[in-house]
DNA sequence: ATTATTATAGATCTTTATTGTCCATAATAA
DNA sequence: TTATTATGGACAATAAAGATCTATAATAAT
């Protein structure tokens, strides 16, 4: 299990459009030319984000991407869900089997409907540890990550 | 992003090991029949856990798999890396880039040389993620799930 | 020792998801 | 009106996951 390179792409993507936002739109082909990848490809992605309300879009001549708003509204979840999707990180395949009825409802073997809200004991492990996940990446910001870039920025200029 | 079934499997099939702990060994066909899963593919899965010293495995008549090791000393994360791997949740794949170069190190434009331990700060913050979803994985045992199975089923009888 | 039983390992196939390209179209500013 | 830029659809290549089959090795019971 592995996050796609895609959400590597947007990630950085958006962290440019952030570091850009005084200046005008950026255009995909310079964003392409700093992630090193190809602008038909990158295009898809940034459209993802556009349809989720996380950037801007703009035609034309001189046109481009922007942030759709702030960057401290804007949270590595935000990015991460509009790439991966929002389904559940797990998912228990065999709700009909012995087990998953075990585990799942108290030893009630001549019951064959589903209870919904009645999880899965393991499902129910592994859901506490997405709200973990999310939590911590909502918590984070692009807003946090240029921050950070340019503390280590002044810090550095400060030795010289 | 999600989890495979292989862990699904690899899960509940471990689950059902430590509940039979005190009985004999469990055959691939009574785990299979369990799961609704191919004797097939779950022996693949077992393998993995045997190799991994999460399950012993004994041919012949009566043999079967059992536990390696005690309930409580085996987390989801152990079986989990099995499945899944050990590799990064995410990992940077522009590290030449401009921006990695940016973010990665205090805005040094001259060096084109690879720095150990300056990672990219959209993969720092994704390895904290990481190590957020690990720390709850290492602290939720195969016990502690038939501990609340049995708590569940006890509490069943009480309100009967 | 022989036999039935059970796990293991290898090869292979199918399905699905990811990654990527190309082209026609729509929208916009100069 | 035109050059520029994003968008959307179709499509292809690759990789990963899911699954099956067969031959082999190991073991306990007889």
């Amino acid at each position: 299990m592995q996050f796609s390179k895609s959400t590597d792409y947007a990630l950085h993507a958006i962290i440019h459009l952030g570091h850009s936002q005084r200046c005008n739109n950026v255009g995909i082909r310079e964003l392409s030319g700093i992630l090193g990848v190809s602008e038909s490809y990158l295009s898809k992605i940034m459209s993802k984000l556009r349809q989720d309300g996380i950037v801007r879009a703009v035609p034309g001549v001189n046109g481009g991407y922007e942030l759709a708003r702030p960057a401290d509204q804007i949270t590595f979840l935000d990015v991460i869900q509009v790439i991966e999707g929002r389904q559940q990180l797990f998912e228990c395949s065999n709700s009909s089997s012995q087990q998953h009825q075990l585990l799942a409802e108290e030893g009630a073997v001549q019951r064959d409907q589903k209870y919904p809200g009645k999880a899965c004991l393991v499902e129910k492990v592994m859901n506490g540890a997405e709200q973990q996940l999310h939590q911590y990446l909502r918590e984070h910001t692009i807003q946090s990550v240029l921050d950070e870039a340019f503390k280590r920025c002044s810090h550095d200029v400060n030795k010289k």
